[in-house]
This record gives structure tokens, C-alpha cells and sequence, in this order.
DNA sequence: TTGAAAGCGATACCAC
DNA sequence: GTGGTATCGCTTTCAA
């Protein structure tokens, strides 16, 4: 193994120096600096992670915590891992993938370990366990998603409540009267998913304030669980005139059994979907969406804590707007 | 912080016996197990990482390096990053995540840095560049997939060539004589994944041996790629019977499109999916497919890349034989 | 602008 | 069965 002691050697420096000239904590003549590059590079020197987080009690890892579930929409968890690998290395920052499977005590022994600097916590829920915990492990943590109380816990996330009010505005605003949601697994409202709670609050309030009729399905992934949540929903109301839906994975299933029924979208029936942009145009219709900005969310995500690495106090909740795209699956009513 | 000599001076033994106590590495009294283990509990203690990796040169991480790509199925990718994670975990290493977009230079400087003991490669190309570093990388290394030259390198991966030939023989054998495959995308070919380019050679050679007529398509993954790939399909010959889809995500479309074109599955046109087992049943129809094993493939990775760390040699290619599952979505050709 | 040397917190060898 | 301590490779303070 090439150690700092080799490239000193080389250099005919001391290592101290070119800790130094590779850290830039002070300066360096032009020409020692060179010197040293250069035998950096004749050596193929990479500092020892360990030795480097032994000295300055600092690891350059961050710490994501992903839900594996298979109930959630496994794109959109992709897009948001993706996106803050992505930005950490951008920032020089490796990524320690954890699973929210491993429980609390996962947490605790990656902060305790000195095994990351900080942690970015997805799949939170409205009353997540994991909050006390987390505030108590004195490192920086973010949340991607917002508990109810997020008790001074740094959180980013899509605004989902105005999302559900944007998609039921938008609805209205084109002249529908009778609407429904179609939102994702029961075992996702279960166990209180923040974004699935927000969001069907807000679908609701915006619901009432703008005196539509709306009621709201959970749905599975499968094909079978999707045709009986329209069963369902027709068999409530059959004045249906327009769809929600907080559930990608299903789009197409049931897109495609609204076919089937004879529903066609939007002429009979308009649908807005809340998924990532990129998905909007992977279907017989483009659909309107509301953009999941996973990217922007996941750079946030490591921005901030990279911030708090830097000293910043925690506590900022930031929501991000919602943003509509009308596209080929809403319209005006029938009539 | 809490240190092993805190620990030691709770429990009134020294450091190295402490070390001793938590690594088994020699016998130790009862007593004095029970009174270190109770100062651990009590004051939580956890091993410092960069301290261990750097008395021990063990960091006790495996890297895994993903493609970030949207051409590929990420479904199907996060599955593998899945069966990784967990392996690892239950194997008592972390998961440092890599992305294929930093290049070679990140294997080399993860490598060398010691932030891993060892690497999990997926997304790997026929003639893949990163095969010489890795080779020369002193680490040990697995590749999920198999380039051409695997040179040495350890291999795990479904056997593609004759999950191809499997699915040609399943249509002939229902008496289907012409036939077609649906691949990836362009772009998928284009780098050589190698497989992609597996599959086909197994589809393709299986046909001539089965004297099948048999054509294949790229695919990409809007609707209109799908549509259009369909048109080209029927038109190069219209008596098509039978479609092997290598391409989960445009699924949806695919059958939506049939469905549109008139062709009922299975009753004109039987399809067999190559994807995971989990994806049969998300569909109208209940697919015939052979099934991506990546619980299974991820395991074995994480299983060869540990024993290699206990010093078995490496070279080991490991292609897991085919599995096909009938379901509604094959029959015999009409007439 | 540079060098010397004291840690950082474990592991594992050498004694006893 | 246990303790003492050199060592791992780097960072950073103190001195010059």
C-alpha cells in the first residue's frame, strides 16, 4: 500500500506537507507543490479512509435509509437514490446504503460507528418511531418526507397536501363535479406513510372548499386489485367524471382496464396522475401529471445536509410546490 | 465518544481484552465476558470503523456498483440492489453504493482507499473496459453478468443464452412457427450489455435449430416506440404466433397495444416475458415467463465475494439455469 | 513556507 | 486467561 509517508519520501518532504498540499489548509510553494502532485500521481496515492476518519473524525459517507418495500412504487425509490448518490459524489461525498428493514438500532450503530457523517432518511411516516432516535444521535439527519411532528428534524419534500389540492383544482377548474382518488396500497396508509396522508388531506380539504364530490380507494399493484377498485369506485358513484391517482405502478393497469369498461380517457373521464415527469408519456395517453421532482428533492436532500455538516442549525421543513402539466388525459366533462 | 478503554475501565480489564471479548478471537473467562459485555450495553458502546479498518485493514464494507441508467429496467435493477443490501447485512458488511456514470477511476479510488474490501459489479458489457482495472484492483471482485473475456474474474448471472433458447423451445413446442423477440432498447444493444446480446444469441440460435422463423426488435420504452415496434413486427410478417418479450417495462404498453390491434393473448398471439416472477401477475393476462431469479443472483454475489475475502481464488462462473413458469399468456398458435 | 511529533481508537503480538 | 504496548496511516498543533 502507497501511504503519505511514500509520496513524502518521494517528494523529499515531510508528510505533513503534502497532507497539506492535498487538504489546501495552508499554503504551499508552486514548486513543492508540484513536486508532490507529482509523485501523488507517480505512486497512485489514495488516502487510507480509515486513517483519514481516525485523524479528523470525519468519513466523507453519507448514510441513506430505503425502504425496500414492494407495496411502494420501486421507480420512484430508484429516482431518488439515483439522484442523492449522484449529488453526494458531486459534493465528494460516498453513500452507505442502509434498509429501513434493519429498524432503529441500524441508525444508532452507523452514527455510533463513525461509520457515516450523516444520515438522509427516506420513507418517513406521519408518527415515524425513528424520530427520537434520530434527534438523539448528534449527527446531521434530513428527512426526505416530513413526520407530523417533525420535533426540529431538517425534512425536504414535495408539498404533498397542495399536490391533492392542485389535482382537485385542476379538475374542477375543467368543470368536474363528481372526482375519486386512487391512492396507493392499503398497507401504505397503514402504517402512515407521511406523503400518502398529506396528500389525501389535501385532495380532501380542496375536495370541500370547492364543494365537488370526491371519495378516496386504496389500491394494491395488482391487475385483479385494480379492477376492483374501479368496481368499487363506479359502483359508489357511476357520475365519475374524474381520477387522481397517487399510484404509478398501477397506471397502466388501469388505463387499461378503464379501455375494457369503454371509459375513455379524457373524453369520459379524466385522469391526473402525481408520478415522476419521465413517466408521463409512457402510456396510450400522455397523462397530466403533478411532478414527483425525485431529482430536485434528492439533491436538496444532500445539499442540506451538507450544510448542517457545515454548521447550519436544523429545523428547516421545506415543501416544494406542486407543478401541474396538462397534458392528453383531462378535459372538460361529458355533457 | 465512547472508546474501548472506556469500556475496559468500566469493566476493570484492559483494552485487548475488550477487543478479545467482542472478536472471539481467544477464550475468555465468563465472568469476565459477562462484566465487559454489560459495560458495552451500559455505555453503548460501538467500535469505531476507521479505527478498526485501520489496526485491522478490514473495513467490513462491499461496494456495489449500479447503472443509473433509464434504459434499463430499474424495477429489476433495485431488486438486485435489494438482495445485495440484505445479504450483506445479514453477512454483518455494509453496502457502500457506487454508480457506473463515475467510471473506472471510482473502483480504482474505493479500492484504494480501503472504503471497501471488496466489489460487486453489475450492469457489466460483452467487452467491458472496466475488466482490466478490475483485474489489477487486488480486491476481490464479482460481477453480476458476464462479459465475454471474463479473464479470471468471478461471474453470477442467469444463464441468458439459454433462458433464450427456453423460451423459443416452450412456442415450438406449443407448435408456434413463427416467432419474435422484443429486447431492450437501442441503446441497450448499443453498449453490448452482455445480456442482452446473451439472450438473443440463445433466441436466435435455438430458432434455427427449432427451424422457427424468427425476427427481433429493440424496443424502447415510450408507447409510441412500442407501437411502432409492434408495426414493424407484424409487418415484416404477419403470421407472428408468438412473442418473447426481454423488456419488462414496456409490458403495459405492449399488451395494451395488442388489445387495441385486436390480437387477444393467447388466443392469436402467445407471449413469453423474461422478468421477474414477481411481474407475472401485474398484467391483464397472468404471464408465461422465464423468471429473473434477482433474490437469488444478488445472494450468490454477496456469498462469492465473501468467501473470496476468505481466501478462496477466483474465476468461478456462475450461470443459473432457466426457469419457466407457464401461465395464461401462451397456448398454441390458432388453426 | 515547512517539519516534527502527538494523537485518533482500534488490533494483535509478546509477555506473563 | 489476561495485560501491556507497538502499530496502522493520517491530521493538526506547535515550533522554527
Amino acid at each position: 500500500m502507497v501511504t503519505i509517508t511514500d509520496v513524502a519520501n518521494a517528494a523529499g518532504v515531510a508528510p505533513s506537507t503534502v497532507s497539506y498540499v492535498i487538504s489546501g489548509k495552508r499554503s504551499i510553494s508552486p514548486e513543492t507543490r508540484r513536486l508532490v502532485e507529482q509523485s501523488i500521481r507517480k505512486l497512485g496515492y489514495h488516502p487510507h479512509a480509515g486513517a483519514r476518519a481516525l485523524a479528523s473524525s470525519k468519513t466523507n459517507v453519507l448514510a441513506l435509509v430505503v425502504p425496500l418495500r414492494t407495496d411502494l412504487n420501486v421507480a420512484v425509490v430508484m429516482q431518488f437514490v439515483a439522484s442523492v448518490v449522484t449529488a453526494a459524489r458531486a459534493h465528494d461525498y460516498d453513500l452507505l446504503l442502509l434498509t429501513k428493514d434493519e429498524g432503529p438500532a441500524a441508525l444508532q450503530r452507523v452514527a455510533s460507528s463513525a461509520i457515516a457523517d450523516a444520515l438522509i432518511v427516506m420513507d418517513v411516516e406521519a408518527d415515524d418511531p425513528r424520530v427520537p432516535m434520530l434527534l438523539a444521535l448528534d449527527r446531521p439527519v434530513v428527512l426526505i418526507g416530513a413526520p407530523d411532528e417533525p420535533a426540529g428534524l431538517t425534512c425536504v419534500d414535495l408539498d404533498f397536501a397542495a399536490a391533492g389540492a392542485r389535482c382537485v383544482n385542476h379538475l374542477a377548474d375543467l368543470g368536474h363535479r363528481s372526482i375519486a382518488l386512487v391512492g396507493p396500497s392499503p398497507a401504505v396508509y397503514q402504517r402512515r406513510t407521511s406523503y400518502a396522508g398529506r396528500f389525501l388531506r389535501g385532495f380532501t380539504e380542496a375536495a370541500q372548499a370547492r364543494r365537488v364530490s370526491a371519495t378516496s380507494h386504496s389500491c394494491a399493484h395488482s391487475y385483479e386489485a385494480v379492477s376492483s377498485c374501479l368496481d368499487e369506485l363506479f359502483a359508489g358513484d357511476p357520475g365519475i367524471t374524474g381520477l387522481v391517482v397517487h399510484n404509478e405502478a398501477v397506471l397502466p393497469a388501469l388505463l387499461s382496464d378503464l379501455r375494457h369498461r369503454g371509459r375513455r380517457v379524457p373524453e369520459d373521464l379524466s385522469v391526473v396522475a402525481i408520478c415522476p415527469e419521465s413517466m408521463a408519456e409512457n402510456h396510450a395517453v400522455s397523462l397530466t401529471t403533478v411532478a414527483i421532482p425525485a431529482a430536485e428533492v434528492g439533491e436538496l436532500a444532500v445539499e442540506m445536509t451538507i450544510r448542517h455538516l457545515g454548521g447550519q442549525v436544523a429545523g428547516e421543513v421545506r415543501l416544494l410546490s406542486p407543478q401541474l402539466t396538462q397534458r392528453s388525459s383531462s378535459a372538460a366533462p361529458p355533457n
